[in-house]
DNA sequence: ATTGGGATCGTCT
DNA sequence: GACGATCCCAATA
C-alpha cells in the first residue's frame, strides 16, 4: 500500500533547502561524496547529482598543485564557489571550491541526471540524449561559462533567478566503488571519483 | 561495444 | 610552443 502522505500528496515537493557554507568547508574527496544525489539548479534547469571527482592542493592532478594563477584562483578562495574553466579548446568544467580559503580544493560536477528543463538542455546540447553526462556536456546543457566563474553558491544571485546546489532530502542509495579520476596522468592512484550505483 | 583521431584555444612552460 | 580534469563521429569487431 501507499504510504499516507503519497496518496495525499503532502510531500510532492519536499523541502528543499540550499546548501550552506559549512557543507563546502570539509576536505574535498568528503565533501564529493556528500554531494551525491543533490540538486544542481541553474534558472530553470535541474539536475541530480550523480558523478563527482575531488582535487587537492598537494594532489598532482589538481589544477592548484601549482600554486595559485588567475585561472584557478577560485579554488584558493572561499568554499562554496563556482570554478569554471575551460578546456580543450572547446569544453567547460564546472567545479565547487571547497575546505577552507587558502587550501585550494574543488570538487568536480561530472554529470547530473536532468529533472527539469530537459527541453532547454536540448536545445543547448543538439540532442536528446546524453544530455550532461560528461563534465563538458553538463556545462553545455546547464549553460555554464567562465561568465559564471567565481559565483557563490552559498546565496542567492543577483545575476540570475537560482543558481544553487540544494538538499530535497534525498541520499544515494548506494555509492559505486570510488575509481581512478578520468582524463588525468598524474595522481591515478587517488580513487577519488565517485558516483550513484545505478 | 570498443577504439582512435580530430577539433580548438586558453594557460602555463 | 605544447598540452589538456573532453566530446563526437567514424570505423572496426
Amino acid at each position: 500500500m501507499f504510504p499516507i502522505w503519497y496518496v495525499t500528496g503532502l510531500d510532492e515537493v519536499p523541502a528543499r533547502r540550499r546548501l550552506g557554507r559549512e557543507f563546502f568547508q570539509s576536505e574535498a574527496p568528503e565533501v564529493a561524496q556528500h554531494l551525491l544525489c543533490k540538486l544542481l539548479v541553474i534558472g530553470s534547469c535541474e539536475g541530480r547529482i550523480v558523478e563527482v571527482e575531488a582535487y587537492t592542493r598537494d594532489d598532482p592532478a589538481s589544477h592548484s598543485f601549482r600554486g595559485r594563477t588567475d585561472r584557478n584562483a577560485v579554488m584558493f578562495g572561499p568554499a562554496g564557489h563556482l570554478y569554471v574553466y575551460f578546456t580543450y579548446g572547446m569544453h567547460h568544467c564546472a567545479n565547487v571550491s571547497t575546505a577552507a580559503e587558502g587550501d585550494g580544493q574543488a570538487v568536480l560536477l561530472r554529470a547530473v541526471v536532468p529533472l527539469s528543463g530537459v527541453d532547454l538542455m536540448v536545445q543547448r546540447r543538439g540532442r536528446e540524449q546524453h544530455l550532461a553526462d560528461g563534465p563538458g556536456k553538463l556545462c553545455q546543457a546547464f549553460a555554464i561559462d567562465r561568465s559564471l566563474n567565481g559565483i557563490d553558491l552559498c546565496a542567492p544571485s543577483d545575476r540570475l533567478p537560482v543558481i544553487g546546489i540544494f538538499d530535497d532530502g534525498t541520499a544515494p542509495s548506494r555509492i559505486a566503488q570510488a575509481s581512478p579520476r578520468v582524463g588525468i596522468r598524474v595522481g591515478t592512484e587517488r580513487l577519488w571519483r565517485w558516483s550513484v550505483a545505478l
